[in-house]
DNA sequence: TTCGCTTCCGACCAAAGGACGGTTGCACCG
DNA sequence: CGGTGCAACCGTCCTTTGGTCGGAAGCGAA
């Protein structure tokens, strides 16, 4: 699917305000309410929207968060990333090239959950070397 | 602001599915409209929901990812956040505790282009050491 | 030109939403 | 104990919004 302007100030529009209506959506991009109820299902039919997502502040400002670099003893481990999907402190898992293999974001309420979950990941078939980096500040963060 | 059930009911509907219309968010809850868009108006005002965002399927399927593992000769080292925030690749940087200090996020359209950045931060001034993982696969990501 | 396809518009009618009055439950206090 | 204030709920009224349809316009291919 091919995008023309129209269809990329939909989607700059709704990636900001999810919850617009398609009447002010339409008024924004100067088509009808019809044409532009019928460009946003196709959006979302073809898969280009995949949905929509409520942006939650953090009720705890307290969390704690780890990168944990991870080489494992051969590639690829199907079985640890189930182990891995398995914890919601889980965040992110990606298989990256080089001395690592995998590089785990990790976030936990406490320093004890995240040793926990540290430890439970450690102990798991095929790890050969797990290190912790707890992250002390996020200095940059970008959309 | 405290949340009781019913309103995370809410949040972790709308966490998926932002675009739901209160009536039907309504019936999952268990409650009448009128209450269910009291309540959603309070945690808009209340700031616990920040937003509704598209989620917007990657356009560019060949764009690369990598982190930047680096080691500083000390830290902080303010100069170098201001060198990185003055690349559009650079996606995030978390200060990070143990072996590391810093681990920054890329991404770029082009392997060259990667390489340059890389490069560009490794002749910085204060990088005592830099490793790059290219990302291959991010086999898990949640919101 | 004529066909087929896409995109647009306006109109119709059903669905959704905002606003309001009224009820209930509960904590507080004289 | 009874009264008062408050917060949350419900159902209803009426406006706004949205899905869908028929028809028009533009455009490339036969």
């Amino acid at each position: 699917m091919d995008l023309d302007s129209k269809d990329r100030e939909i989607i700059g529009i709704l990636a900001k305000d999810a919850r617009i209506s398609i009447k002010a959506l339409a008024a924004k991009i100067d088509l009808s309410r019809s044409a532009t109820s019928e460009r946003l299902s196709k959006l979302e039919r073809s898969g280009v929207i995949r949905g929509y997502r409520a942006d939650i502040a953090s009720q705890d400002p307290a969390l704690i968060s780890a990168f944990l670099l991870i080489r494992l003893e051969r590639t690829p481990m199907h079985s640890l990333l189930d182990t891995l999907a398995a914890f919601p402190a889980v965040k992110r898992v990606s298989s990256v090239s080089g001395e690592l293999d995998l590089i785990v974001e990790v976030e936990a309420q406490t320093m004890e959950a995240l040793n926990t979950v540290r430890d439970r990941i450690a102990v798991s078939g095929g790890v050969c070397d797990l290190t912790t980096s707890i992250i002390l500040r996020d200095e940059i963060q970008r959309a």
